[in-house]
Formats: structure tokens, C-alpha cells, sequence
DNA sequence: TGGCGCATTGCACACGTGTGCATTGGCTAA
DNA sequence: TTAGCCAATGCACACGTGTGCAATGCGCCA
């Protein structure tokens, strides 16, 4: 589309002279109609208590008539501002995600706000085009939810000034605030959980090693064993790349071992969703033989067979929050935000007692 | 935020002049560094032909060093031009569109245009909203994904002369295109399907009554029974909201019936989903003693208990394809789009012969 | 009656970019 | 040598909106 080395991305050889533009009514066609100068046309629409309550009426009628609509490009070339922001995701069609972005559609919505989405598909370079695009578009303010952020990624956000939510990740960065789900304590309390079932032989079932999420949440179940004074045993850890595919595979390492464990901890429900087909289609049953607990509570998780067992993240909630924060630093709120949201362990039907002792 | 009759959306009370707004580089700035006027700098950096070729790498040079990005506002100021398109769904949270969304975002991002995502909810109010954010921002096209279209807000859409393409919905309109699955022999292989396992008694679980995919599914159930002689029977069908809620009541419905069907075909997989509880929940086997199909091939489907059999939407290349249509609508293309893509059954495991003859 | 204050409106500039047209300067051909 | 052409650049305006300041006009009070 453009040449190498460019600076702004445009596209070209579109809207021949064919179709008629019929350029939409300006300020200035408002103006000549209701007779007084394009200024007063501006106040008035604004409802600015200089121009007189006569005129005011008048002209919204005129414009409301002409079917006028603020050009938002032209007044955000002027107060700096675009009232909008951009949220970069991973991959909108994770269903986490997707509930991340409903909560922030809609406070931004509440609030007048548009939103930018941009997949980044953890791509360093579509990473690298979404950060463009944005500075390009002069975002207010931007959320990003991804597992997997690069390295050089926040930097490069950091550098166009503007504030930056990170959802359930963190980055040092003045510009980088964070909203976070209490992952160690939430881990730590399920856990707990399918120990108080009876379970001993608990296996981790993890998302690729590295990423904050994993980490936290594998150092709550290392620390559930830990307080239970269980013996930590490397081989019941297995990480899968937090889909039900790469779950599949880690999943057959543990059922592969001598002495297979009696419940595994998902690092989320996808990962869970993975497991059990694997975990089915060995014979086994959940939760008769095996304990299945995951993380997020998905909509559908509720919609198993068996349901699932598993922590609930407030994806909605966490996304609202997102946008809430955001504001906040928008009306001059100057420290730093780092928000943690409390986990919720829903049982279902998926963890039960393990079958025989051990 | 606006008091009433507004005609454009401002929020205020924002920015103090606490944080140093530190503007970034204009093209004027950048002329003034190297020496030039700033539409030398503007062609420049567009490569244009008509500027020497060592003032264009000079000036790329300088501005890349500048940290210089076109302001897309100014530019489409002038443009009358965004690139920009604006998606609106009834929520993102709904897998089938999240999917979609993937598919738009994705051509979308390789040709150079950004996506506005908007929330409706199916709230009329928020349609309203939607629309007139569109045309503020005065984007390029749009893209509607809902399984319910307000009817009065394709008009209104319309109204502002902007090409829409409306995703498995039609409306007879000068600028509404359309991508549509083929609903009607998609369904009819479905039940086909069904009936060459043997099942008599075929019930419908559809979504809410008077929805154009809906319509058309029921109609290939419909002439599916019709060409195979069978009668059709009104209380094998009966009519949820899409989700796993509303089926779950419809489900249980027609499994109270005196003589419940052998088989359901459902509206889509979120409703297959809420059937397969119900189900399961009367103590009855999938597919022992009730087969289920969907419709949609949602990404978790493939790792339901039983792995649903179903009809498969490519949901990512239906995005594509709205797109691509926009794109030559863009490019001059006249006449209307009307696409119809093939559904593809997916046959997995929640569907078998039924138990005994009846 | 004149001065003052206030309410209302207009003028003019700014925001950042694109583009038609004029200008400049160097080179070539007659 | 000079006219003419072409390549390269600058000038000026336009896009639509917001806002400081000036201007206008009216009413009130001394």
C-alpha cells in the first residue's frame, strides 16, 4: 500500500468521481441559512450560554432539519482531542477478550467514546502497524489485552504520550497502568479447593512459560502445596499455549506418567476444554476419575458436560474498569493506577473427590 | 454528557492544563527543519514523483528522526476521506460475531483501514447513538452484524449515504449489500442429514420468531421433511433466543412433548448448547437417545461432549468478505453485492440413528 | 442627554494536510 | 545568445470547527 519508510498509511484509487460525494452540510451551510455567522452556528449547537435562548432554538432546528452532523475530524483538529481510544488485542475471537471489549464498549459508549480495535494476532508486526495506526488516529487513551505483549511493545506505545491501560498484564511505566485479576490469591483458592476434595496428586496445566498471567497463577498453586505441605513435583506441570489444542498435548504428558494425577489446575477454561477431550477420549471420566478446574469462567463454561469448575474473572467488569481508569487519568488523575480485581471460585461439576486414596 | 437536540457528542471537563500536551510534529515542523515549504514536506513524504529524489529521502529522513505521524484527522479533513469503516454488532460477546469481527478487522488492517466497533445491544436507543457516531466520524462504510436489524435503522444507516453491507441479513436498499450463508440448503442438508440416519420425528429449535436467518433456516427443515413425504408436524417446533437460555426452555418444551422427537435441529450452536443441557439434565444420552445438530461450527463445538455435528459458517472468511465487498464498493464498483456463501455440515459425534423404530 | 455596562454577534485566526497554480532556475536547441 | 522547456519548489487557498477579541446595539442610571 505505500512505500517503504512512510509515515502516514493511505490508501489510494478509490471513490472515482463517479458516485456523487454530496458533501454533508457544514457549520458554515447552517450559518448562511439561519443568516449569522458560522461562530454563532458553532456556539449555539453547543448550547453556549452566550448566544441568546431564541437563537440557540433556531439554529439546532435549521440543523436539525439539514440533517447536520458535527464533523468529528475537524473539531478534534482543534481541541486535541479525538475522543477516542484504542483497544489492541490479541485476537478479538477469545471469548476472555471478546468479554474484555464488551465491558469497554460500553463505558466508552456512556461516555461518548469511540474505540479503535486492532488485533495484533502477538505479531511484532502488526504490533508495530496498530501503534502507528493509533498515534496516526491521535487515540486518547488505549487498553490492551493480550497475553502476550512484546517486549518493545509498551515502550513503543509509551513513546506517542499517551495513557495506556494493560489488562491483566503489568509493564514499569509512568504511562502504564494496569487493571489485574488477583491471580495468585484466585489460584491459590482453588487450589485449595481440590485439596479439601482429597486431592493430593494435583497437576498444573499452564499457558506458555513467561507470561505474567501463567506465572502468577502457577506461584498460587505452588504455594497452595507449600502451605498443605505437599511435595512439589516438577513432572505434574505441563504447559499447553492457552487453547484447548496445546491443553490437549500437555494434557496427554500428564496422564502419560506413572502415576497420572487425580485433578489438574487449567490455567483458563480453554485450556480446560482441551483437557478434558483428551482426558475423554483416554476412557476417563470427569470428574469421576479426574478433577478438572479452570480459570475465567467463560459463558459457556457453565454449558459443559460435565460444567465446569473454575474461577471466575468479571470479564465485563475488568473491561469497564479498563475504560473507568482511563477516564479518570483523562480528568487529571495523576498516579498511577494498578487495579486488582477479586477472583471467584464457582463450583460446578467438574472437581470432585478423587476416586481411591493414593 | 449533551443536553437534548445536540448534534454532536462532546465530553468535556478533560485535559487539565496539568500534563503538558507537548503537540507532537506537524508537517510545518518538519519543513522548518529542512528548509522547505511544508507541501514540499507533504509530497515528500507521499513520495511524490514531482519532488527530486533526494529531498524526499532528506525529508523522510528528518521526519523519521522527528517522530513524525500524519494526523489523520487533518488529512481526512481535506480527503473527505477516513479510512475508516465502523462495525456495529449486537455483542462482541457472542462468538458467531466475534468471529466475523476477526475476519473484518483482519482485510481491513491489510488495506490500510481502521474499525470502529459499536455495540447495540439490539437497543434501539443505542442504534441511534451508533449511527450518529458514524456519521460524525464520517466513516467510510459499515458493516452490520446482528441477527435482529432494527427496521427503521437500515433507513437511518442509509440516510447518510454511506455504503453498508449487512451480514447474513438483507434489505432492499440502494446501499445495503449483503453476505449471507446459504441459510435455507444449508439447513436442508441438515435435516437431510438427520433423516438418512433414520430419525422420523425432527424437531426445530429455532431463534426468536421473524428473524431472516431464522425464516430461512426453518424453511430448508422445512422442505427437507416436505421432499422426504414426511408430515410436518407444528409442535416439533419451537422457537428460543439464540442462546443457551432461551433453548433450554424451548428444549424442554418439546421434550415433554407426548411423543418428544428423536432428533433437534437448532437455530445455532449457542442454542445446541442450552438443548444438550436440558437434555442431559432429563437423565436422556446424547446421541443414545437424542441426536442434536447445530449451526454455526462455533470454535469450542469441536470439543463439546459430544463434539456437536453442525452446519459450519466460516465466520472469519464471511468477515473478509463484507469487507472485500466494501472495498470495491470503495473502488467503483456500482451494482449491489448480494453474496451468498455454502454452509458445510460438520459431522462429529452428536448425532446418531435413533434407538428403536417408531 | 450622555456615559457605561452588558448581552449578543461577527471577525479573524488557528488546527494540520493536500493541491492547483505560479515561480524559479537550469539546460537545451535554434 | 536567447527563447523555450522542464524539473523542482513555494504560495495560497481549502477542508470544518473552535475561540479570543472586537464591534454593535440596547437599556439603565446619573
Amino acid at each position: 500500500m505505500r512505500q517503504p519508510g512512510s509515515f502516514g498509511t493511505l490508501v489510494t484509487d478509490r471513490r472515482p468521481s463517479s458516485s456523487i460525494p454530496a458533501k454533508p452540510a457544514s457549520i458554515k451551510d447552517i450559518a448562511r441559512i439561519a443568516g449569522v455567522a458560522h461562530s454563532t452556528v458553532s456556539r449555539a449547537l453547543r448550547n453556549s450560554p452566550v448566544v441568546s435562548r431564541e437563537t440557540v432554538e433556531r439554529i439546532q432546528r435549521i440543523a436539525g432539519e439539514a440533517g447536520y452532523r458535527t464533523s468529528a475530524a475537524a473539531r478534534s483538529l482543534v481541541t486535541r482531542r479525538s475522543d477516542t481510544i484504542g483497544v489492541v488485542v490479541t485476537n478479538i475471537a477469545d471469548p476472555f477478550v471478546a468479554g474484555v471489549v464488551s465491558g469497554i464498549e460500553e463505558t466508552a459508549d456512556r461516555h461518548g467514546l469511540s474505540v479503535f480495535l486492532a488485533n495484533s494476532n502477538a505479531e511484532p508486526e502488526r504490533e508495530l502497524r496498530v501503534a502507528r495506526k493509533f498515534e496516526e488516529r491521535r487515540v486518547d487513551g488505549i487498553i490492551v489485552t493480550a497475553s502476550r505483549v512484546g517486549d518493545q511493545y509498551v515502550p513503543l506505545l509509551t513513546h506517542m504520550q499517551v495513557p495506556i491501560v494493560l489488562l491483566n498484564n503489568q509493564h514499569p511505566s509512568q504511562f502504564a497502568h494496569s487493571v489485574m485479576i488477583a491471580n495468585t490469591q484466585a489460584s491459590l483458592d482453588a487450589t485449595r479447593y481440590l485439596m479439601a476434595l482429597g486431592h493430593r496428586r494435583i497437576a498444573y496445566l499452564g499457558d506458555r512459560q513467561g507470561y505474567q498471567s501463567d506465572t502468577e497463577r502457577y506461584a498460587g498453586y505452588r504455594s497452595a502445596l507449600k502451605e498443605a505441605g505437599l511435595r512439589f513435583e516438577p513432572r505434574l506441570v505441563a504447559h499447553g499455549d492457552g487453547k484447548p489444542e496445546g491443553a490437549e498435548k500437555a494434557a496427554a504428558e500428564l496422564l502419560a506418567l506413572p502415576q497420572p494425577p487425580t485433578a489438574i489446575f487449567c490455567y483458563n477454561d480453554m485450556s480446560a476444554l482441551g483437557a478434558m477431550r483428551q482426558i475423554r477420549s483416554r476412557g476417563l471420566a470427569i470428574p469421576a476419575d479426574i478433577s478438572v478446574v479452570g480459570f475465567d469462567d467463560l459463558y459457556i463454561s457453565q454449558y459443559l458436560n460435565p460444567p465446569l469448575t473454575t474461577v471466575r474473572q468479571p470479564m465485563r467488569q475488568m473491561g469497564n474498569l479498563a475504560m473507568e481508569t482511563l477516564l479518570q487519568i483523562f480528568a487529571g488523575c495523576g498516579l498511577r493506577h494498578d487495579i486488582k480485581v477479586p477472583g471467584e471460585l464457582i463450583v460446578r461439576a467438574s472437581a470432585a473427590p478423587p476416586k481411591e486414596k493414593q
